[in-house]
DNA sequence: ATATTTGTTCAAAATTTCTTGAACATTCTG
DNA sequence: CAGAATGTTCAAGAAATTTTGAACAAATAT
């Protein structure tokens, strides 16, 4: 479902792993053009452990990058110091750190004096896990019993099938509240990390 | 990261929800030709509903559909009834039953004196769970350590970084421990539903 | 052994998703 | 207020993923 390894118009490279073990530095493709501040070696590690694991989300590489970036520099980065470094666009920066944000995973710094907004990378499990079960598994959730009842509703009542048909949508429900039971205790053990 | 609504080459159409409330049939696009055996409005609910939710984990429509149909269907379908009712090609029906298989969302049967394989949709919360986990999860944590200590050298020994460097690292060992301790847990609950 | 049925694989086409870059909006500064 | 700085949006292009369909392989029947 996803596998091969390709070029791309800029420097950058994939770094889906080839199925075989971790190169030492598992993506590169990060441009080191002599007059841009080039990344350490934890950066780049660490940009390139959060690819991989962003994309066992299936979340896009930009928001790998810039959420490995912050993760892995002390102080407060800008829109700007994301673009120069990690050398992409301005859009996709933009359109990543807002998806970062709206997540809470990370947090604007207010420097006095200072004009751009910056950021540092979140890092508590819980409001990492709270952030992403609210933004991305409640909506879907939400929408449950509306669609279990259009399910329920389109059972064909008094055929021979709709004894199987209520079994199934009864399946569903106990779906529901087993995630019901279970996000609760997700959250509460992420807090103890 | 995901939105717009397009057309098929086919009847075939997409039913990315267009942020508003439901259709009443969410997902149509399942061509009925009358020389092909039609679904009934539950097997139609049920695609539409299992579509939306694999969509969720971000799998491909084919896997929801085929999930959908086996689901809300009682006897078990061989390979050219699943391509026959969905309309979909023989290398997506194949493809994702092996996909489905190997999850264990699926369940071979085996009619005596019937050449076709046959299938039933594996629905017990606790298999589902632990399939998905080993197939999707588990290879992803297994990389965990080799990831961890590939980062923990990138660390620059004796540089100003390094304090902030080995908290970063900690914090990751954490996550994974986290991960150890909550997937026995989830397992356990979905064991009894 | 040969033909037929069943199922898999994979290159090419279709589709979806992501990225870029430039236009636009907004806020600040002098 | 004009101009500069900062940030957002979105259409077009690039890349990745999914689907198709046809060739192939395996198994069974005749």
């Amino acid at each position: 479902m996803e596998n091969t390894v390709k070029t791309r118009k800029t420097a950058r490279v994939t770094s889906r792993a080839t199925g075989g073990s971790l190169s030492s530095n598992g993506s590169r493709g990060l441009r080191d053009d002599a007059s841009h501040p080039a990344l350490n070696s934890f950066q780049l590690q660490a940009v390139s452990f959060f690819v991989h694991a962003f994309a066992a989300l299936s979340l896009p590489r930009s928001i790998g990058e810039i959420y490995g970036l912050l993760f892995s520099t002390e102080e407060p980065l800008s829109l700007d110091d994301i673009i120069e470094r990690l050398r992409i666009s301005k859009g996709s920066a933009s359109e990543g750190l807002r998806w970062l944000r709206s997540l809470g995973a990370v947090n604007p710094v207010y420097l006095p004096g200072v004009r751009k907004e910056h950021f540092t990378a979140e890092t508590s499990l819980r409001k990492l896990a709270t952030g992403y079960l609210r933004d991305r598994i409640n909506p879907h959730l939400e929408n449950g019993p509306e669609r279990l009842r259009l399910l329920e509703d389109s059972i064909e009542e008094g055929s021979p099938e709709s004894s199987f048909q209520k079994s199934r949508t009864g399946q569903i429900a106990g779906w529901y509240k087993f995630m019901g039971k279970i996000l609760p205790i997700v959250k509460a053990l992420a807090g103890k990390f």
